[in-house]
RNA sequence: GCCCCCGUGGCGGAAUUGGUAGACGCGCCUGACUCAAAAUCAGGUUUCCUCACGGAAGUGUUGGUUCGAGUCCGACCGGGGGCACCA
């Protein structure tokens, strides 16, 4: 693709090279993107989730951040004071293992990093504020992270737990458990294993409740994301119901004090049918047990060798070792049954242990089956027999009436659950009770390239926080990465420090923080970024604070939006904010997918390797052999299927890559990225630059007042562009970016088909012409910058009002109306905005189409939707 | 297994939320310009019948509600996503 450099006189080429260059200069040198706190004016924060500085920027960032600056440069536009800042999510493993592979230290490579991706954000003409920039591996960032921690620790929101955990034996540190997708590491796809590991935590699960509750006022998320996250924190009500324990002989185990097992249920109203309590092999009893039976010391060992992996879990069989005990029916008065210990039963949800009720539970009812258990039907459906209904063969899940169950017998599942929930209670067997699904966030990670979490340990103190004053701890540089393993553990003197109580040797805690903690909070830093004394300026942060307009990938579902959503909240509890919520509107962006070639040999190909001949047929370009093409997937290194925005740039330019962003598919779905579309987008620019260059020479100056009447031709095109004006500021506001380009496209049309024959015909042409330029402002903002320049004004594009709309201008005078007979399109009619119903049906009726469909016939009724359609029923 | 979303021309997708289905773009076809091609411009492009005027069918399948259904309801088929031994 060449281009010729432009002159100003008759410019035959938008040369968008020299252009785009030229604005994002201008741009820069005026600081037009600054934000400044102004109380006088409503503030709009828009924030795209900001990347990790792999080293180049991807196709999904452009179209996540071309859509962000479309909002934010409309906003702007219209009156905001917009905060549009970016930084970078700079602690995380790639930059140490470039330390292993290629012997560079993970802050150069980081650093090095943010440069070059910087530079490629600059050419895509992004409103941002570059003078917010930040860097989560900055210690001027995390220190503030630590002293926010140090504050949860002390408010009871941090804790230490030994517990089994999920360790990634690539990555070589623990995940928390919404990093694990089935089975596997989020990062690393290795299976993941169970390690017995003392780990910090964070108290998520304080606010199990109010994360969830607070789900539904958040009516600018979309729908699914909430789901998302409703699902993952998995309320469930039901009972803790106490069980008495026995030995085989009936007496209470002997010098044990397990006096009473405690279960949890969803069920309670199947009490009735329980015939069998088990145990998960974690549990505390099981392992003490486990002490003085080799028996079950090897079935707990078996268990745990059993995978986490989803096809794993699948398949297991349940397999249960019988303890030497006996559970008395809470609710049933000398009756006893066998208690086990279950493969099945995890000890990370409600006690650790369940009554197994066969009757009525598709995995209790395999259980039973297997150990010879009896299945008590204690549900059965409404028309059923209690005599003979059975639950031998399948376990009925449904809702039903309750059977077989004393006082419950004939109430419905629902009531059945308040009765006996109401009786345990009365009898202090039980309570009803509240569980989630949701567990406490791990945050202990063993790697180096991660905030240091500042606790130190003390042989006669224990674990002590780092004092505030001796804050940041930062990451010691000289590190080597010659073994795997965490660095910091193994670096000679780092570790070693007085305890700050005892002034006693002691060491330093050398795990470091889940990098999705920087995350957590950035959004509040980008408020007041330069801040010393506290992670942000409590004025600055109110003013801005919420995000109005967050956008990104729905990966983040649960993980970051809500650990984000935690984080606001644990800030609020140590008083540091009022806030709840983090973010006030949140939109998720599709991926960006291609075609992927494989050659014969079976190799991927990048799509700039391969060539499509003229019959449709895609070869290899460099021996013409034969490729297969694989259907469109999201853009990966690993099959290739990738285009460098930087190439689409440099061929094309910004505001092509970026107008093929925005047209054609909804924000929201994915995008299948292919050459023709880019090409059809970089023509239209051309386009546009010849129409409005055309007709520059012809205009009437800018700001010639308005003439006293207009041509109908010209006053159709003033309409169209009111009405583009009404439509794509509606268009935008909703994320209808693929809708406003095509309002704009039929604009484009119009505008150059106007043939322009007096003065009035050429002002309005001006209109329309600025106008146009203006809407496209958002989404070609360099084009756009050119054209209204040519246009003669002498103001930048980017400081310039939204055109508004002339309400006279969005109504037609005539609306066409639909006639039908029957349902069926006859024909249509002219007729006058809002005629009486009683014009329309005579007009309707008077359609020669409508009488030759009638053929004679006496319409039976007529039905008249004013502006809309008439229709005749025969 | 449970929960959620989506099925519209050759393709990406519109359809004021129950009121003219296919806007706009890509692709393709025809024409203009050109010695020619590219680029550009003009016109056409759901399918079937018809030289045409017109007409019929049509939004995954099927049944229903309605004067009227892409849109609402039921069943089914297909695709995608989330959760998953959660008691």
């Amino acid at each position: 693709m060449s281009s010729t450099p432009s002159t100003p006189v008759a410019p035959a080429r938008y040369n968008f090279r020299e252009t785009e260059a030229k604005w994002q200069k201008a741009w820069e040198e005026r600081q037009t993107f600054h934000a400044r706190m102004d109380k006088a004016r409503p503030k709009y924060y828009v924030l795209e989730m900001f990347p990790y500085p792999s080293g180049r920027i991807h196709m999904g960032h452009v179209r996540n951040y071309t859509q962000g600056d479309v909002i934010a440069r409309y906003k702007r536009a219209r009156g905001f004071n917009v905060l549009h800042p970016m930084g970078w999510d700079a602690f995380g493993l790639p930059a140490e293992n470039a330390a292993m592979e290629k012997k560079v230290h993970p802050k150069k490579w980081t650093y090095e990093n943010i440069a070059a991706m910087k530079k490629q954000l600059k050419s895509m003409g992004l409103s941002l504020d570059w003078s917010r920039e930040i860097a989560t591996c900055d210690p001027t960032y995390y220190r503030h992270q630590q002293k926010m921690f140090l504050d949860f620790w002390k408010a009871g929101l941090a804790y230490r737990k030994e517990a089994w955990v999920n360790w990634d034996p690539v990555d070589n540190t623990v995940l928390a458990n919404e990093q694990v997708i089935e089975g596997k590491g989020w990062r690393t796809g290795a299976p993941v294993e169970r390690r017995k590991l003392t780990q910090w935590n964070l108290k998520i699960t304080h606010f199990a409740d109010e994360l969830l509750e607070r789900l539904d006022t958040l009516d600018r998320w979309p729908e699914k994301v909430r789901l998302m996250q409703a699902n993952w924190i998995g309320k469930s009500r039901g009972a803790r119901v106490f069980w008495q324990l026995t030995d085989a002989s009936g007496a209470a185990p002997s010098g044990k004090d397990w006096g009473k097992l405690e279960i949890f249920t969803t069920r309670p109203d199947t009490l009735y049918g329980a015939s069998f309590a088990a145990l998960s092999p974690e549990h505390p009893i099981v392992a003490e047990l486990a002490e003085t039976d080799p028996g079950l010391q090897h079935f707990v060992a078996e268990c745990r060798k059993t995978g986490t992996a989803a096809a794993e879990v699948e398949t297991a069989e349940k397999i249960g070792y019988k303890l030497p005990l006996l559970a008395k029916h809470p609710l049933m008065p000398g009756k006893t049954m066998p208690v086990y210990a279950a493969n099945f039963v995890l000890m990370e949800y409600g006690t650790g242990a369940i009554f197994g009720c066969p009757g009525h539970d598709e995995r209790d009812h395999e259980f039973a089956t297997k150990y010879g258990l009896p299945i008590i039907p204690v549900v059965m459906p409404e028309d059923a027999d209690a005599k003979s209904f059975s639950v031998a063969n399948e376990p009925f899940v449904e809702d039903g009436v309750i059977i077989n169950s004393d006082f419950l017998d004939g109430l419905t599942v629902e009531d059945a659950k308040i009765k006996v929930i109401e009786r345990l209670e009365e009898m202090g067997v039980g309570k009803g009770t509240t569980q989630y699904r949701l567990r406490d966030w791990l945050v202990s990670r063993q790697r180096y390239w991660g905030c240091p979490i500042p606790a130190i340990h003390c042989e006669k103190c224990g674990v002590v926080p780092v004092p505030e004053k001796d804050l940041p701890v930062e990451l010691p540089e000289d590190v080597t990465f010659d073994r795997p393993g965490n660095p910091l553990d193994r670096h000679p003197t780092w570790k070693h420090v007085a305890c700050p109580t005892c002034g006693g040797a002691a060491r330093r805690e050398t795990d470091t923080f889940d990098t999705f903690i920087d995350s957590s909070w950035y959004f509040d830093r980008f408020t007041s970024p330069k801040f010393a004394t506290a992670p942000f300026d409590r004025e600055e942060n109110h003013y801005w604070m919420p995000v109005d307009q967050y956008i990104g990938g729905v990966e983040h579902a649960i993980l970051h939006l809500l650990y984000s959503r935690f984080w606001t909240r644990a800030m609020r509890d140590v008083q540091m904010t009022s806030r709840d919520e983090p973010f006030d509107g949140l939109f998720t962006q599709g991926m960006v997918c291609h075609e992927t070639y494989r050659a014969a040999d079976g190799s991927w190909l990048l799509p700039e390797e391969v060539e499509r001949l003229d019959g449709g047929k895609v070869v290899r370009a460099s021996d013409k052999s034969p490729v297969e093409v694989g259907r469109s997937e999201k853009m990966s290194k690993s099959k290739k299927n990738v285009v460098d925005p930087d190439q689409i740039i440099h061929d094309y330019g910004a505001d092509t890559a970026r107008w093929f962003m925005l047209s054609d598919s909804p924000p929201e779905r994915d995008l299948e990225w292919t050459e023709a579309g880019v090409t059809g987008a970089w023509r239209f620019q051309q386009r546009l630059f010849r129409i409005a260059s055309e007709a520059v020479a012809e205009l009437p100056a800018a700001g010639t007042p308005k003439p006293a009447s207009f041509s109908d031709a010209a006053t159709a095109l003033r309409r169209a562009a009111h009405k583009t004006i009404a439509g794509v500021s509606a268009d935008i506001e909703a994320f209808h970016f693929n809708k406003a380009v095509a309002r704009l496209y039929e604009l484009a049309s119009t505008i150059d088909g106007l043939k322009s024959k007096d003065a009035a015909d050429k002002w309005a042409k001006r209109e329309a012409l600025e106008i146009f330029v203006r809407l496209t402002g958002p989404m070609t903002p360099h084009l756009a910058e050119e054209l209204w320049q040519a246009l003669g004004h002498k103001s930048l594009l980017a400081d310039s009002p939204w055109p508004l709309a002339e309400d006279a201008l969005l109504v037609d005078d005539t609306v066409t109306v639909a006639v039908q007979l029957n349902g069926k399109l006859r024909g249509t009619l002219q007729l006058a905005k809002d005629a009486p119903k009683e014009e329309a049906e005579k007009a309707a009726l008077a359609l020669p189409e409508l009488a030759r469909g009638l053929d004679g016939k006496t319409p039976k009724r007529v039905i008249v939707v004013p502006n809309r359609i008439v229709n005749v029923v025969a």
